[in-house]
RNA sequence: GCCCUCAUCGUCUAGUGGCCUAGGACGCCGCCCUUUCAAGGCGGUAGCACGGGUUCGAAUCCCGUUGGGGGUACCA
């Protein structure tokens, strides 16, 4: 038997993180089992349905390394609609299926409970289909549903606690329980991981396997990720979108090994793997049973790791978008005709060390490209203190009697600028820093100044004495 | 309320009855290096939710308590 799972999202939003784990762990598998991975697009809900989010989640399953032709798909079940009505109206021909005419309404008002499920009122009542009804499957009294479940084990519910669920709304269309059965059956999904907010409709939807006459699929239900307060990520309250983190400047490779890591983890003390060992090693039944945090900040430790890691060629790449700007990524504030490529080649290697996420480079680099170094007032106030003056015309006078422009003999300059007033170089460099680049902290300085050149670094410090 | 489910440092985890004086990573703190900031090196901080069993022996097995999460729609 050919493994065959899929991903099934709905194009409501922006791609969730959440929704790229479940992915990863669906296409692993697919990988480990020479299985076939599916993408079926749940486009059903008319309403908050749009195009464009379908085209998110596509290139954000290729960003992720989920890249389109690999897979089967996208498939979209707008398209089935047929197949679900059938479906209902086979389930009602075998009188598994009843109309029901209540309103939820109706439901409260008799059940006193809020929460409690459908009272099974419409049972007997032998409605046929009609204005405002809507189709019910009927649950069994007796016995009780086991779930298969290859990261849970066997959660057990009883049957005569199952409601009758709606199947099919009054204007005849499939609910989502329903869509999404008789979609895994037609493309033939014997293995279903998803998150565990789906593990309540699991007894539903087997039993809808069942009464179509079909094996239930294995299930695997995955604890979902949470923010700090442990909730449930949301997209209201929490940063989830994977194209953010992307536009930001998080590594593809970075964000999903990290996606991994939740929940489980590589053989050995080690956590920053290369994808192959993911692939290898990841067990859909090690993932942990508890909710996992997720943890930006640990994001951002593995996404230094990965930056790092980069060749000089390949960080200059990464950093491409954030030094030109593209159709999410803001452009940098210098005019793209002053940008010099070869200026950056020079100075990347200083900042590779120093950023956690790309969209950082901007201001490390900035100082280079810009007429005028950008004005932190913050860090003008720290810099600019007493003695501050002296020592920008000292350094003015040294710089502009250097033979030799380089880091080595400007260092040398400042650190005499220093010492003819019994500072040290850490004191002595922090109002020439502020002068030159605009912020306290920054790019070795003398490397930085080497590069900005003489006029431009002499202007800038006459500029901010001129400020004092 | 009801149903399902879960429980090791602040966080993500290793651990599957003796290798546990509970390991790693992020974070945090300190020291070293140092022109700022990083990076790097070294060190430190901190945990088996609680109560009962079972056993020669329990973080590991059982029961209960407490606490957390998910669900409870003619959304998906």
């Amino acid at each position: 038997m050919t493994v065959r799972v899929r991903f099934a999202p709905s194009p409501t939003g922006m791609f969730h993180i959440g929704g790229a784990r479940t992915a990863l762990q669906n296409w692993i598998y697919a990988r480990q089992h020479d299985g076939v991975f599916v993408l079926r697009i749940e486009d059903t809900d008319a309403a908050r349905n749009k195009p464009e989010w379908t085209d998110g989640i596509i290139s954000a399953l290729d960003w992720i390394g989920i890249e389109r032709g690999t897979y089967e798909g996208p498939y979209f079940q707008s398209s089935y609609a047929a197949d679900h009505t059938a479906a209902a109206t086979r389930l009602y021909g075998e009188g598994k299926a009843y109309y029901c005419d209540c309103t939820r309404d109706d439901v409260v008002a008799r059940s006193a409970n809020k929460h409690t499920g459908y009272d099974g009122f419409c049972r007997d009542r032998a409605l046929g289909p009609g204005e405002g009804r809507a189709l019910r499957f009927r649950t069994p009294d007796e016995g009780e549903t086991v779930v298969e479940d290859l990261v849970r084990g066997k959660p057990t519910f009883e049957n005569k606690l199952l409601e009758d669920f709606v199947i099919a709304r009054s204007d005849g269309s499939a609910v989502f329980l329903l869509a999404n059965v008789v979609d895994d059956m037609s493309m033939g999904i014997n293995h279903v991981f998803r998150a565990e907010e789906h593990l309540p409709n699991t007894p539903k939807q087997q039993l809808l396997w069942e009464a179509l006459g079909a094996t239930p699929p294995v299930w695997g239900h995955v604890p979902v990720i949470v923010n700090e307060k442990r909730q449930k990520l949301s997209k209201r309250r929490d940063k989830v979108s994977l194209e953010s983190y992307r536009d930001e400047g998080y590594l593809a490779a970075a964000m999903r090994n990290y996606l991994m890591l939740l929940g489980w983890s590589p053989t050995g003390d080690r956590e920053i793997v290369p994808w192959s060992v993911v692939e290898e090693e990841y067990r859909i039944s090690d993932v942990s049973h508890a909710p996992a945090f997720f943890d930006v900040k640990k994001l951002r430790a593995f996404n230094g790791e990965y930056i790092r890691a980069l060749s000089p060629s390949e960080f200059t790449q990464v950093c491409a978008p954030w030094l030109s700007g593209t159709d999410t990524i803001p452009a940098p504030p210098w005019d793209p005709a002053k940008f010099d490529i070869e200026l950056f080649l020079t100075i990347a290697p200083l900042a590779q060390t120093r950023i956690a996420v790309l969209s950082e480079i901007v201001e490390n680099v900035d100082f280079l490209f810009l007429d005028e170094p950008v004005r932190d007032e913050a860090s003008w106030a720290k810099a600019m203190k007493e003695g501050a003056a002296e020592i920008l015309d000292d350094t003015a006078a040294a710089f502009g009697a250097l033979a030799d422009w380089s880091a080595d003999a400007l260092k040398a300059a400042l650190e005499q600028v220093g010492e003819a007033r019994g500072l040290k170089l850490g004191k002595t460099q922090a109002p020439v820093r502020v002068a030159v680049t605009g912020r306290t902290i920054g790019l070795p300085l003398f490397e930085s100044i080497e590069l900005l050149g003489r006029e431009r670094t002499l202007a800038r410090i006459s500029a901010a004495r001129a400020r004092l």
